[in-house]
Parts: C-alpha cells; sequence; structure tokens
DNA sequence: GCCCCAGTAGACAGACTTGTCTTGTATGAT
DNA sequence: ATCATACAAGACAAGTCTGTCTACTGGGGC
C-alpha cells in the first residue's frame, strides 16, 4: 500500500535534477503509480526522464529490476508515512494503532490517489514472480510491525488485533481508489478505534 | 471483488461445449481473472476457446467490450456467492451480515484465488475508463446492498455500519490474493460480528 | 439446385514492446 | 594532450499487440 508521489515529477528535460538514475526512478515512481506497470513503457520512461536508453540499461538492466527499484522506493515512502504518522498519535501503543490511520486518510485525499501500489502491482504480476513476492513481503512487513505495536499496547491477542487492523488499511486503501469518498478512511480509523478499546482495556480505563 | 470461476475452463478446442461466444466468454472469464487483462491478448483468447478471429470480433467488437462483459460476468457470480452465504445464515439481517463473509472465506480457499477481479481491473485501468467506472458501480452497488441490510438489521448508523463491513470485505479480498493464510478471512468474519453486535444491540439481548 | 449463415483458418497492417548496439559529445583527471 | 567516464540520440532486431480482411467449409431453408 501506498501514497501518491509526494515530489514533482520534474518532467522538464533539461532542468539539471540529480544524477541520471534518479530521474529515472523519480520518472518510474511516478509514472508506475499513476498508469500501472505494464501500460507504461521503457521508451516512455526514458522520453519522459530525458535519459538515453544506454543509460537506462546501464542501471537498470530490464523493466523488472526498475520495478523491482520502484516498489522499494514506495515501500520506505509508504511505511515512512505509516510511522510517522503513528508517532504524531503519542507514546501511547494504543493511540499509535489508531493515529496511523491518519496516513491512510492523507493518502487518500491525495490529488492523483490511485489505490496501494502494492496491490496494484500484485494484479499485474503472476504469483511466484519476483515482484508478486516482493509485494507479499511488504505485506507481511506492515504486519509483523501492527503486531508488535498491538502487543506493546496490551492487546489480548495481538495477531488477531493486527490482522484485523491490517484487514481495514487494505480495505481503504483498496477502495479509496475506486470512489473517492474520504468517509472510508474515516470509517476505517474509527473501526479501528473501536477495535483496539476493545482489544486493549486497560486498568485505568473504566 | 470475485471468487475464482467455479467451472471448469474447457481447455479443449474440439470439445463440442456451447456456442462459440459463450466458448470465448468462458475462456476470458479463466484467462483474464488468472493472469490479468494486459496480461491476456486476444490471440490467447482465441486460440484457447478454438474459435476464429472474425468469430471473435463478430461477438465482441473490441477487447474493452469483452472486459465489460467479463466483468459483468463476474458481477453476477460473485454478488450471487455473496447473497447465498447471507441467505444460508438465517433470517435474521444481522446474522447475515456476518454470514456473507462465509462467501469471501472459500473464495480465498478456492484453487487459483487471486483477490477481487474488480480492484484488479481497476489497477489495470485509468480513472474515467468505462472499465473503471464498471468496477466503481460494482463497489456502491455492494455497498448499497449492505446499507439495506444493516438498516433491516436495526443499525443505528447503517451507512457507517455498511461502510466499515465493507472496509473488512475488500481488505480480505485483496489481502488474500497476498498471502494464502486463511486467517484474514477468518478474522474478517470475527470482526464483523463484533461490528454488528456491537451497532444493532437488540433489546432482547443483554 | 441454390443460397444464406455460422463458423474455421490465417495472412496482413500498423503500432507498440523490450533490449542491443553504434555513434557522437562533454567533462574532468592525469 | 590524452584518456576514461558519463551521457545523449537513435537505428535496429525480434517479438508482441489489436483489429481487418480474404478464402474456404458445412448445414438448413426454399
Amino acid at each position: 500500500m501506498t501514497a501518491a508521489p509526494a515530489e514533482s515529477p520534474a518532467p522538464v528535460p533539461g532542468a539539471p535534477s540529480g544524477s541520471a538514475r534518479e530521474r529515472i526512478l523519480e520518472t518510474a515512481f511516478a509514472l508506475f503509480y499513476a498508469r500501472g506497470l505494464r501500460a507504461v513503457g521503457i521508451d516512455t520512461i526514458i522520453a519522459e526522464s530525458g535519459v538515453a536508453k544506454a543509460t537506462f540499461y546501464k542501471y537498470f538492466p530490464s523493466k523488472d529490476d526498475l520495478i523491482l527499484t520502484y516498489l522499494d522506493k514506495v515501500d520506505g515512502v509508504w511505511t515512512g508515512q505509516l510511522h510517522a504518522a503513528a508517532a504524531s498519535a503519542g507514546e501511547d501503543p494504543a493511540d499509535q494503532l489508531v493515529g496511523l490511520f491518519d496516513a491512510l486518510y492523507s493518502s487518500c485525499q491525495r490529488e492523483g490517489y490511485r489505490g496501494c501500489a502494492f496491490i496494484n502491482a500484485a494484479a499485474e504480476s503472476a504469483p511466484g514472480t519476483a515482484i508478486h513476492t516482493r509485494t507479499v513481503a511488504h505485506k507481511q512487513a506492515v504486519l509483523a510491525w501492527l503486531e508488535t505495536l498491538a502487543a506493546r499496547a496490551g492487546a489480548a491477542q495481538p495477531g488477531q488485533l493486527a490482522r484485523s487492523l491490517s484487514l481495514l488499511l487494505d480495505g481503504g486503501l483498496a477502495s479509496g481508489a475506486l470512489d473517492a469518498d474520504p468517509a472510508a478512511a474515516e470509517a476505517a480509523r474509527a473501526t479501528a478505534a473501536l477495535l483496539v478499546q476493545q482489544s486493549t482495556r486497560r486498568p485505568s480505563a473504566g
């Protein structure tokens, strides 16, 4: 799952932006997310990033290599947003489990939002492929993170709670791409709050 | 969202199955779902269904027409499974709201499960396209159905409950394609039960 | 006998795909 | 001055894609 690219796509060919490799990756980041993996050809990426074909193939031996690097980048960005949203909810892990849904909300609000890059990538790749495997790894990483948070929040069944929150997150990510209604993200957060409260009745609370 | 095709894909070319149109649609149903919309070419569908190219284009003027018909068929199948699962949970709308998640469970269990055909189709189509619009319509239809069920179950906020259940359903559909773990579908059902119970405290219950 | 219809088989056009390879240019180190 | 590096520009191969078109075949109605 991810958000739309936060940086400018830098479509200006002559602009002295970063290295050729960086420009390629930025262009791929914007294009792959916006249009899909198969819909974007190498030639388009090359033209859009103002790079020679030989240069492209120097840094990325194949399109799949570029896609894998793209997924790594998306992972970094999205995980960062998730952690930041959780952190800004305070010290309490229970609050963090709810607060992380703010990342979902702001992602869905973003112009050009087109759902979770990983779910989308999985839809375009066959099971067993490196790309598909990469998406599975990402999902499991998020689930594991959710579970440690749930455990620290003192949930009775951290695995169970993490699973439910992950479902809510994925559902919000997926459906946010279809109806732009922010009500979905809000509902996800509200439901998460209910689940967390239900699972982690702390002694101080009634 | 949908399930894997329940019927045999009928890959035998010489077999005297139904009309040419039917054969094409059945082949497309299996292939599009298993491999994705863009990954399957017209030639593959033609070869697999043992049909001449002219015959194909007689029934489906373009590939997009076939895809749209495919989505209609998926809609019928999945909606049928959803309604059947709900109905077999009994008369009580509250029970039905939980029981419908059995359709999710059995879909995820099915060999060759590859997630929700509509989410996948949305990942492969640009917003505004007929295909993308079709997926949005499907999602809204499911949400509307959930809402009438929630209202009949006496939920305090039927829209809210329907939204949450839809999130859970989409999340289960999407993540079920990544990790084959049936725990996700079970967690979705359990969470749904909790939400329904929470939202529809009937006077007879404590 | 004759014609229409549904179908098969497959050549073909034109565009698009990934990936390789050649040629030329600019810059910075030695 | 020379040489390595990094890069642009683009021709090219070999394959894919969708969609059109021609040529042929078998069966039912008249």
